[in-house]
DNA sequence: CACTATACTGTTATAATATAACGTCCTGGG
DNA sequence: CCCAGGACGTTATATTATAACAGTATAGTG
């Protein structure tokens, strides 16, 4: 129990992606009610527009999203969404990309590691718990007390690999 | 050779730090002159500033410190410093901070991983190449083809976790 | 049902981070 | 000396994020 897991493998060809929405959408339903949290309106149609694409998106990107909505909107609006979604493990924030996308596992706790293509954008998170807690083991040897992880992976996709 | 190594351990005590500074420069003269590369003045001062404490500097407070030399400086001014000390490999970035800091390691090749304090913001870079690799591993094993990492665990050194 | 406490959202303003575009100057090589 | 390229200065602007406060919806409570 220390194996590697795939909690949302690369999504670049064709699939039908309305169904990974209305699942994401699903699941976060349930894990809010689960919690206790509320998944208002607003907070519903931020999640779906960060899985609008299996790549990252931009909080202002959602923004203009949300203002095509019709809804009045400005920045806090989508900030404190995504905060919400950030605290309830519904996505996560790609840091070195200023983006964000759904969690592949919610739920599921897990320390995600991510890879991210250069060409295409495209993101796969992956469950390494091996990878966590050796970081974790090495850490502790300098008297590091680790509590969060970042660990963002750059390159190619296979796709892209091969055009490339 | 496999084994972690300490790039740049947690420096949170009192110690020589001009010693720190002295060396770092040096280190970059010999690095720039061996590659080719023009170790200038704006940039020599840049580095210097970012070596200033063992904590990640921000781009604005770079600036602010060369404005208080009295040269005429724009935010262009640091980040095209900035870019070339990380091109030279001489800084790395802390993408979970957007703040830089000074490489551990210079001229010895390597993927540095990162270990933040929430506390007091000292950073120590450490080299573990057996992680490095397991995530290349895992990502091609996906068929993704890795060529840059970012990992940066936050948590509380030592003497943070000795006085929480 | 009305009352209230709290969380959620709207709104305006501003802070913090980063880059584009263009002109000048310096420096090294011919 | 002259030239080409790189480094730097300068102005403007783009991008990302938060502060502060006002209004609104919601879930309990009596
Ligand atoms: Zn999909
Ligand atoms: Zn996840
Ligand atoms: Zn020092
Ligand atoms: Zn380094």
């Amino acid at each position: 129990m220390l194996k590697k897991s795939v909690l949302m493998p690369f999504k670049t060809g064709s699939h039908n992606h309305d169904q990974c929405i209305d699942l994401a959408l699903a699941e976060a339903e349930s894990a809010c009610r689960r919690q206790g949290l509320r998944f208002t309106r607003l907070r519903r149609r931020v999640l779906e527009l960060v899985w609008s694409r299996h790549i990252p998106m931009k909080a202002y990107d959602i923004l203009d999203e949300l203002r095509r909505d019709g809804r009045g909107a400005a920045p806090p609006t989508v900030y404190r969404a995504l905060d919400f979604l950030l605290d309830a493990g519904l996505v996560h924030r790609i840091e070195s990309l200023n983006a964000y996308v759904g969690c592949g596992g919610p739920g599921k706790p897990h320390i995600g590691q991510f890879l991210i293509c250069r060409q295409c954008n495209a993101v796969a998170e992956i469950d390494a718990p091996a990878i966590a807690q050796a970081l974790t083991q090495d850490a502790k040897g300098l008297g590091f007390r680790a509590d969060t992880q970042t660990v963002e992976i750059k390159g190619l996709c296979s796709e892209c690999s091969v055009s490339a």
